[in-house]
DNA sequence: TGAACGATGAGAAACAGGTGGATCCGCATC
DNA sequence: GATGCGGATCCACCTGTTTCTCATCGTTCA
């Protein structure tokens, strides 16, 4: 994921400023536009990979900006929507957005979907739709099939509410790799969450609960790292 | 699917918008045209692989254009009809038209149209007419004859209305792959429908109820995923 | 040993899916 | 052009699940 270069339009500038941050975390380069004119001069003088577009903007809205770009561009569109303006939502998709995502995103599922859509603007050329390979991750015990959404331990499906999925696939996505509380509360949670800490715990303890009754082995691999937080671990021989 | 060129002719800018956009995602490179003449100068000035036509056009008709195409060439044609146009349809047909689909369709079944029009005629250059490979979906279980537009649950037929069809032709197209409420409205309804997630719900609900009065093993293939959406299961042995 | 930190359990609140019925719409029939 | 019908959609209640918090108990490690 090297060398993109995307536009964010958003008239908040907290939502900016939050999608900035994750995204030059990917090595992302961001420009940001506040209103619909200045996102529309900026998507027509530049090249982006990508223009992630706020539906509600000052001087004119997500819709008409993605209509008037498409007059002349193909640059990809993720539509970001407020919860409730569903309708709007499918009219972004009649003029042309590739993906959307409703708010309040949780940060990890917008790089998600940011990645995908990069990836398959890259790849629809020589790839054909029917034969995408699967989201899957493998290790020793335990296997996410991310499209099934299905956790096998054993080859045994290991039944998780959705925050204990997408905790379990968010630490298994960089195994070995150490979180915090609040970057899981951050990433895993949506941004509008502000809990307690210990409402991680809870869901870790859960999660090993449910693991354990199909492998002992397989709980272990939610590691306690003492005074730092938690990693998804992986032995590597 | 590669490499294939098609021409759009419609004279509502807004339905070659979005074929455009549904087909472009299948990596095929779409012209476009807004009436019947340029339609019919182009079609015979370029070599596409598919023609899709609505039939009222201004200048010179669907039909017309058709006929006149098909003194010097062979190019296939889908037509595109409003609902209640179904008798020239038929004319289409005579006319040489190798299908069609209703306005409003949805996006699922232009696609699935175009790629089987585009299939058949890399086909049928070495496959002869009555031996064409059925579009046939098997499962312990259940059948899903796509030609026959018919559903087999132990060998006995279950009437289902068009959408529950579609639906679960959709799901059942992906084994194992779920979706969203949202994803499904978007793909399995047509173009013109901004409604309820909770639709979804209620035709789920009379599919498996259809499914389980023959096989209560059948109408479990049709999975919730908590928070998620619904999937079609396949289990894997 | 004690201070800091993680694990745990229970209960309240929020949420999501199933369901049945009301309503709407297009179509066929009379 | 009224009526009936089947399919599609919407709605709101109900119920079971999930999530979050908080208090308490255990563990780790300097």
């Amino acid at each position: 994921m090297t060398d993109h270069h995307i536009l964010v339009v958003d008239d908040e500038e907290r939502i900016r400023r939050l999608l900035r941050l994750y995204l030059e975390k990917e090595g992302i380069t961001i420009d940001e536009a506040a209103d619909g004119k200045e996102a529309l001069e900026k998507a027509l003088n530049q090249d982006y990979d990508l223009i992630m577009l706020d539906l509600m903007l000052p001087k004119m809205d997500g819709i008409e900006v993605c209509r008037r770009l498409r007059e002349k561009k193909a640059t990809p569109v993720i539509m970001i929507t407020a919860r409730g303006e569903e309708a709007s939502r499918i009219e972004g998709f009649e003029v042309g957005a590739d993906d959307y995502v409703v708010k309040p995103f949780s940060p990890r599922e917008v790089v998600a979907r940011v990645k995908a859509v990069l990836r398959r603007s890259s790849e629809t050329a020589y790839l054909s739709t029917d034969q995408k390979p699967r989201n899957v991750l493998i290790f020793p015990q335990l296997t996410i099939d991310h499209d099934a959404h299905q956790v096998m331990v054993n080859n045994e499906e290991v039944a998780l509410t959705p925050k204990e999925y997408d905790l379990l696939y968010y630490l298994a996505s960089s195994p070995n790799k150490v979180f915090t509380r609040e970057q899981l509360l951050k990433d895993v949670w949506n941004y509008e969450f502000f809990g307690d800490l210990r409402t991680v715990d809870t869901h870790v303890k859960r999660l090993r609960e449910k693991l354990n009754r199909h492998s002992e082995e397989a709980s272990k691999m939610i590691a306690t790292v003492w005074g730092v937080g938690y990693k998804f671990e992986v032995s590597n021989e």
